[in-house]
RNA sequence: GGAGAGGUCGCAUAGUGGUCUAGUGCGAAGGUCUUGAAAACCUUUGUGGGCGCAAGCUCACCGCGAGUUCGAAUCUCGCCCUCUCCGCCA
């Protein structure tokens, strides 16, 4: 969340940082309720002083009297801080972070601004050619034969079944057989031998955790529709557990409430995880195979910086994205999201990696690369020293790195043949084994 | 699932209702001494919030949350975590 006081010294400028956000919390009643949240503290804290002093020694019965009363009184007024900060920080915990001033304003997809458009014969698009109303669609490589997408693939090869996936547990599910399953291993591989050789630090993690993590990542409360909670049948007393849609909750609470160092930064660690989502809101949307699934495997790449250095981080991991996907050979573009469409409430500055795929003729999303600022870090409570012995708040950047089941997607339609067999990306046949899927009926 | 032990300032430990404004040791920082260092000695040493231009004043924090009390690290209840043992188990 927002610092307390930039809010308050500066409300005008988040209002407008609302608006431009599209966000609907109200500035004026976060403010009214700080102002009555601090009156209330002035008060509470006489009180306790007066006590604290009255108390310090014996008192005589008549002081007891009077001593007995004041308690009542303070208990009441402790109740109503109680609420008031309850209030003041559910509004403070909905107000969006503050924007970069290179994210575009816009509600959607026309609003993006492109920063790389490549394709694996052309290689990357002029610059200059990039920007509003410029179709980079007419860029991307299309196939001469009719194209068949990633299901009906799939379901010719033998490799996906989303049939039997619906009968063990319903729709947004899939079975990934022989060929896919180790080409998810290989794509695993790929990118985690990079990662740990750019001295990343591999982590695995809970998937399942307590409220509070999800609120310092801020995925709650605004997103909390998204996620599942687990029943209390089974678990620990009074204990609510949720599982993550992301590793990026679990890699951060790792550093919850802790001071670190400055030199120990950049901390940047990776995390391969299932991905539970209940996808609500988009019911009846992408409902077909591997896009939008209730559950998938990620390999995330997350990132703690130091103050005016996530912006760099960001950077780096964009070129990491591009790493991947040029060693893939797949065509792709990266746009940075616009104000209304930037990913959640922690978003700063948002990147998008897309995939092109020639069968939809679309770019399908295959990651989001996320500067948080100090937004998350704030909830989390994750601090640093600094050269000068000041503690700051460290900034966290997150960054999707390979969801599985949509690079399969990607991969089986720009890699297939007229014949239905694919081709085995060349970065991943030493993973592979081979270098062609071919049906195995 | 059952039984027991424990959780106190960076670390180690003391503290079982009011000089606890949490003591002591270690560590760390500064200083004295020294050619330099070590040792010794002296001083300092947490986090967060409110008020204030500031100096400063004040509140909260002893695993977490409730409660008892004029007053809680200390008493009561609930929970969490760690360790040991039994049971079950990949």
């Amino acid at each position: 969340m927002l610092d307390i006081k930039f809010v308050r010294e500066n409300p005008e400028l988040v209002r407008k940082n609302i608006n431009f956000r599209g966000g609907k919390v109200s500035v004026d009643d976060f403010l009214k309720a700080d102002k009555e949240h601090r009156d209330l503290i002035g008060q509470v804290e006489k009180l306790r002083a007066s006590r604290n002093i009255s108390s310090a020694k014996k008192p005589n019965p008549e002081e007891l009297k009077k001593l007995r009363q004041q308690r009542e009184e303070l208990k009441k007024l402790e109740n109503r801080l109680d609420k008031s900060e309850k209030t003041a920080l559910d509004l403070l915990s909905r107000i969006p972070n503050m924007s970069s001033p290179r994210m575009p304003e816009g509600n959607g997809d026309a609003d993006h601004v492109e920063l790389a458009v490549w394709n694996p014969d052309r290689k990357y698009l002029d610059q200059n050619k990039l920007g509003k109303g410029f179709n980079s669609a007419q860029y991307m490589p299309l196939k001469d034969f009719p194209v068949r997408d990633h299901v009906d693939l799939g379901k010719e090869l033998n490799i996906i079944d989303v049939e039997q996936s619906a009968v063990t547990s319903g729709s947004r599910f899939a079975y990934l057989k022989g060929d896919a399953a180790l080409l998810q291993f290989a794509l695993f591989e790929l990118l985690k031998n990079k990662l740990v050789q750019e001295g990343f630090e591999p982590m695995i993690v809970p998937v399942m955790v307590r409220e509070q993590v999800l609120f310092g990542t801020s995925h709650f409360p605004e997103g909390r529709d998204q996620v599942y909670e687990v029943g209390t049948q089974n678990v620990e007393e009074n204990q609510q557990l949720f599982l993550v849609g992301s590793s990026e909750p679990p890699l951060f609470a790792y550093y919850m409430g802790r001071t670190l160092s400055e030199k120990d930064l950049p901390k940047k660690f990776f995390a391969y995880t299932h991905c539970f989502r209940s996808e609500v809101g988009s019911w009846g949307k992408d409902v077909r195979g591997l896009k939008r699934v209730h559950q998938f495997d990620k390999l995330e790449m997350d990132a703690l910086t130091a103050q005016d250095k996530s912006e760099e981080m960001m950077e780096y991991l964009r070129s990491i994205n591009e790493w991947l996907m040029q060693q893939l050979n797949l065509p792709y573009r990266v746009i940075m999201k616009c104000s209304r469409d930037c990913g959640y409430n922690a978003t700063y500055l948002q990147y998008d990696l897309e995939g092109w795929l020639p069968g939809q003729k679309e770019f399908i999303e295959l990651g989001s690369n996320t500067d948080a600022w100090d937004y998350q870090a704030r909830r989390l409570n994750i601090r640093y020293l600094d050269s000068q012995g000041q503690r700051k708040y460290v900034h966290t950047v997150n960054d999707t790195g390979i969801p599985m089941g949509r690079m399969l997607i990607a991969i089986l339609e720009n890699y297939q043949n007229a014949d239905g067999t694919v081709t085995v990306p060349e970065a991943l046949r030493p993973y592979m084994g081979k270098d062609k899927i071919t049906s195995r009926k």
